[in-house]
DNA sequence: GTTTTTATCACTGAAACTAGTGATTTTATA
DNA sequence: TATAAAATCACTAGTTTCAGTGATAAAAAC
């Protein structure tokens, strides 16, 4: 349904010749060794390979080919993630049939489009890392960050550095918001990538 | 209460002169740069700074002074951590005086003493290390592993996926399994460090 | 052509985590 | 010394994870 809408938008432009239509990232690999593909138009969430992981293929083994990413627009981390990735656009998921056309053309005129409403995410997500990143972590937030990593339960960590439970639960709550995660999880991870461990 | 117990323990041997005690990693820190220490006996978890932080640390900057590590047996990952850290002693935490006093033998000798137990697990550690190194995990499970990274639940999985929540909770607890991890936390940390995700 | 691995699904109960709100006490710092 | 940041604690309620058990079908390996 949703592919075939934007098979319609594209088919409706004249620099546009052949489409093809996939379900799922590796499906795309395959388009990729079958025809002469110059524009990838992808969903961030697909079934068997994501679009980062398209992406991050795209632009290791095909960097001459084009891909414009479409989102929901979740976490800035995310917008992050895409831009560092080398993506060539970035488009609301929903957004209107002159956008997506728009950003089809720049794209093919070897110039990278954005929507606005990236950007502002993009921005926000700048100024948020600078944010945070002045602040951090304060040293009992790292702490505690250090021994979730370690697998310990907020329990166990309560009882290692002879704080109550409700304490430990608060700084993980804090580490959460600082880290910009949703799980406890996202944070180490974010600790490892940041070499906040180190 | 237990300090006092190795406090006795030690005082009984000849070879042994003053003997400080620390509740804490920062202290035996502290307790280096005041007094001639030639070995420490520690617990490996403490408050402040856990045994195999004070392991590092000592290893690091005073690679003279030999130490012992105490624990319960917990999982093998630490017994690997600690061997590789370069304890010069492993003991569980409730052995005998006999042993113990042994092992502070053995070590002032400039020998390597670590307990028959903490041995046997070390084998297994090993051994299951192969085992499941050389498995490693299923694609599926790397992939669920990596949006059990990105912080989507089972149940958000399970969507993307298009399978059972059921199957995506099997998934991790195999891969909880075969990492040797307690939580999906710990997991996620080791694929980073080995490599998985790359 | 068996055996092993992989992927799939189900159910339960306990433990742990997440989210939201609010508040007090230290400790830094401007 | 005000002001701000850090650390502490509490309570609720909903969601998710973890641990244990058991099972089937398809695919891969030997």
């Amino acid at each position: 349904m949703f592919l075939e809408g934007i098979n319609t938008i594209l088919s409706d432009m004249e620099e546009i010749g052949e489409v093809h239509l996939a379900t799922e990232g590796k499906q795309v690999v395959r388009l990729l060794k079958q025809f002469e593909i110059g524009l990838i138009i992808s969903d961030i969430s697909m079934p068997k390979m994501d679009g980062i992981e398209l992406l991050t293929e795209i632009k290791k083994k095909h960097s001459h080919v084009k891909i414009i990413m479409l989102s929901m627009l979740d976490n800035h981390r995310t917008v992050h993630k895409v831009i560092q990735k080398g993506a060539d656009g970035f488009v609301p998921k929903f957004t209107s049939k002159e956008e997506l056309q728009k950003a089809v053309r720049t794209v093919l005129d070897d110039e990278q489009y954005f929507s606005e409403l990236i950007k502002q995410r993009y921005m926000e997500s700048v100024f948020e890392r600078k944010k945070y990143k002045n602040i951090e972590l304060s040293p009992r937030e790292k702490e505690v960050l250090k021994l979730l990593g370690d697998e310990l339960t907020s329990k166990e960590i309560s009882e290692k550095l002879f704080i109550s439970v409700n304490t430990v639960e608060t700084h993980r709550k804090n580490i959460l918001l600082k880290t910009g995660s949703k799980t406890t999880t996202g944070a180490v991870k974010y600790a490892i990538e940041s070499g906040l461990f180190d």
